[in-house]
DNA sequence: AATGAATGAGTGTTCATTCAT
DNA sequence: AATGAATGAACACTCATTCAT
């Protein structure tokens, strides 16, 4: 009995999610030039012209692997309030979770810091993620601003301190050296990173 | 006749650091696999051969330009507070001075960012990368800890600050988007950091 | 649908051995370093590439061209007389065959001399035909021996004739300029080679 | 007070000499591709440039290596007996004779035999060595035919016994490992030699 | 759809030759 | 004359892409 039509596209999605996901962390450790598409097809368990059938080019496999998880990457990093939440609590949530992220998807964060040093080498890719991060930049510029209005940030250019969070969260995926995401040092310099923000009630956990 | 030999070392000199000099941005621009040794020679305005001359393959070309702008580096990196002044200032000046070199150096903190992303790819490399900012660490945590006890700093885990405060500086490098180094947002970025610090007279200039 | 592992496996050793036939004259006549690796391909009516998919490097398919032919040669050259034999015809016999082989086999044989001349450059692999060439003394002290021992032939120290014998074989791959390999000239070559064992019944033929 | 012309003249021969013989060996180990000029140069003890002072291409050192020791070795190899002695005692003295300068001069044999086995690749040295070995074989043709008059020598072709031992002399270089120019065996595998032209009064020394 | 062998363009490295000093 | 730095052509080896099965 042959598959339906469903089944078979199911799969083939299914097989190509396999191949993405192997080449993530690949092109994260050994950069683009060096990861080999032979290497990528070892790690996703395929066959090396298997890999062709899904990604026409290296390059295509590449871009696939910046932007696919870009989405979700933007979901977890979308700033959400409950109603009602004061903007100090807000920032104080958003930040952990951020860590905590961050402390979990060594590979992805690696591989997009990879793509903004490289600017010049993968322009359109590094504006695609340089756009996430202008869009993540406006949100915290908000909470940042309701803070302030509040009372509860100290002032200060709401546009810096958002750049600057972020520069902070980056470089966090790069200097931080081999610790376990469930180590409490990521909950401590989650803390010490919200004072970029100025809060005026100073009390920490 | 041929020439002396110490004319004959100072040019040698000369020219390996013109070559190094050109090396660098071209790695950091372009990786190390993806770099040519033609690019590299290019920018150096020499013949291809002649960077064989003076490093004997493309690894220990960029082992060198990694490594020996380290000590530079490190001596601005240094924190020297003149004896007498107050560790808020100390902070405040050292803040500074670092972004400004980041705001600089573009080129080779990209390069060395683009080592620490690949640490499985030049363990060598990042662990050296990793001493420079285990001692640059160091010091800070020893002016953390003097601000503290003068009662100029709220308190915190110094170490944790430390970290923190290197992740801000690392980050910087790769999020902050062809600002031109004279640009004032660069020292409102300093003024940001600082924040991380803790300060008690949150005096802003 | 993927060819079955068995007719990969014949189609892959049958490609490996055309190569491998191809290097051995090539590298007879230009010798290790000025043969390329082109010319290999070419000669083997293959594409560059595919050279490399059997041989890993240059040195390994060098050193399969002159390996992998050593044990047709020791065959060949084994002394393995008829039961009941007498010794000077058993010897006769031998001359003759491997006479014939020189004349047929001059690229494989010109390739082992270049090994044996190149021992400083090739010390593993001259080990291996010093070996062999070992071997084979061994095999015409024992039949000289017995010929001795028969009457057949003149005293004399055998290793020293076998040695003697093992100098002439090689020389005519050297010496002997364009021969065609049915010349008579080879049989009157082996006959005066005969001598060498001191033959008491000197009939020729 | 300047050099004389003759001075001159005469130091320039000398280091041409001195590199011409440090060349020799060189050549002889490494085959002409894998010798480099600068492996050459430093054999001689003079510096890189100046090689080509004396040498203006690699290829005319080569050539000088080959066929400037080649009268020295003609010389050597050159039959001529004392007037009056007995056709059976030239050939054992000849054979004598240059047996020991095979044990001697291994260097430079290896050097014209790597030429002999690469004829294609240097056919205009390969015809000259040649040429050399058909003026020796003529001689030794000519003791022979002496001989065989003389009712000293066995009946045979001269031709293909002079052949024969051309053969035996060439292969002692490429098959005797290693042993010493005094050992013994040199003057025991000469006298087994001698047994290919087939003397008729067997007596051993 | 899946496989892996074949291809050849691209790059690091060597080294004979040139040449300024 | 002597030196050794500079040059670039040549070659081994890699690997993305194609394609026959």
């Amino acid at each position: 009995m042959p598959k339906t039509a469903e089944q078979n596209a199911r799969q083939r999605s299914a097989r190509r999610e396999q191949i993405l996901q192997a080449a993530i962390p690949v092109f994260a450790r050994m950069g683009f030039a060096e990861a080999s598409m032979a290497d990528i097809a070892a790690a996703a368990h395929t066959s090396y012209g298997t890999v062709f059938l899904y990604f026409a080019t290296k390059e295509a496999l590449f871009h696939a692997a910046v932007l696919e998880p870009l989405s979700e990457l933007e979901r977890v990093f979308a700033v959400d309030a409950p109603p009602g939440m004061r903007p100090g609590a807000v920032i104080r949530d958003m930040a952990h979770t951020q860590v905590a992220f961050v402390s979990h998807q060594t590979s992805y964060l690696r591989l997009t810091q990879y793509v903004l040093g490289m600017r010049d080498r993968f322009p359109a890719l590094a504006g695609q993620l340089f756009a996430v991060t202008d869009r993540f930049t406006e949100q915290v510029v908000a909470v940042i601003e309701a803070g302030q209005r509040a009372g509860e940030l100290a002032p200060g250019k709401p546009d810096v301190i958002a750049q600057a969070y972020l520069a902070f969260l980056t470089g966090l995926g790069l200097t931080v050296l081999g610790e376990p995401s469930e180590s409490p040092l990521w909950r401590r310099l989650a803390e010490a990173g919200i004072r970029l923000f100025g809060p005026l009630d100073d009390e920490r956990q």
